[in-house]
DNA sequence: GGTTAGAGTTTACATCTGTAAACGTAAAGT
DNA sequence: ACTTTACGTTTACAGATGTAAACTCTAACC
């Protein structure tokens, strides 16, 4: 007897999904309007666009609802963090494993980072240096082939 | 008088092209007969699956051709760091500027990175210290609009 | 109580992706 | 020279995605 059914809350939000989502992330509930409100502001799309990116949302769990009169209230149904975490470790799955940190480097160098954020990351990384490894090797070949880009 | 016509080197690479892309980006240049030997060995595609991505990236101007006899030798048109940074860049982009640090904490956590990468990233973190700003407010909701998530 | 406006649902449709078979053609072997 | 191979191209097709109009109700107003 799950309150929700939650089959797999893992289903992948997309690009034009993320636009619905910020909005509701940030603030906590809100109903269809104000989402296409604030949506259209960002985005040249119809409400009706924004209306189908709602109703996809809450098919694939993303969103929850709640009747209230004539209208509903959404709320998210996946933390904000995990959905970012779950997209940037996609990405970076993909990708070859000896060049992720090169990667790392040049994302952080185009993004901004306050001060408590940059010292954050500088703890984790001091901790993480004490049981990395000397190298990664470069697993972008099949099991027993050599090479590395 | 372009080498290349090069008329858009970004039009972004699907998850399943990346795995082609990998190949070559390794190798620096291939033939079919070894980019399908290699990615089957990776993934379950068939062999005609695998050509209509080299022949999708050839399209989209990632990879070039060089006749060789009966055959082609293809050749990567983009870097794979370029390619790399635009993907995960795009993906930070859409999500919420205050969250990003984050992410990367969190990501970072996620992968292994060598005592070079750590040592690099730390450096590069202790440079943007000195510039960061305090705080990065939260850009989910359009101009003018209070709030945070 | 009848009308209406607006919320959610259905339908639409082009393009992109993943996945693959079929085909045309020229090189390679016999 | 003839056949076979196999490389690149064309075609196929379902599902995902972006984008949006049309439609169906029910709650709200007069």
């Amino acid at each position: 007897m799950a309150i929700t059914e939650n089959t797999e809350i893992t289903e992948a939000i997309t690009d034009a999904e993320w636009a619905v989502m910020r909005i509701v992330w940030t603030l906590g509930e809100a109903d269809s309007h104000t989402i296409i409100d604030l949506v259209s502001q960002q985005h040249d799309w119809k409400a009706a666009t924004i209306k189908t990116l709602i109703g996809r949302l809450v098919k694939k769990g993303a969103l929850a609802t709640t009747k209230n009169g004539r209208q509903f209230i959404y709320t998210p149904l996946i933390p904000e963090q995990a959905a970012m975490d779950t997209a940037l470790t996609s990405q970076l799955d993909q990708m070859c494993a000896m060049c992720r940190g090169q990667a790392f480097v040049n994302a952080i160098d185009q993004t901004e980072l306050s001060q408590t954020d940059i010292q954050e990351l500088i703890t984790h990384l001091q901790e993480k240096l004490t049981t990395a490894p000397t190298t990664i090797t470069c697993d972008c070949l099949p099991e027993g082939y050599e090479g590395s880009c």
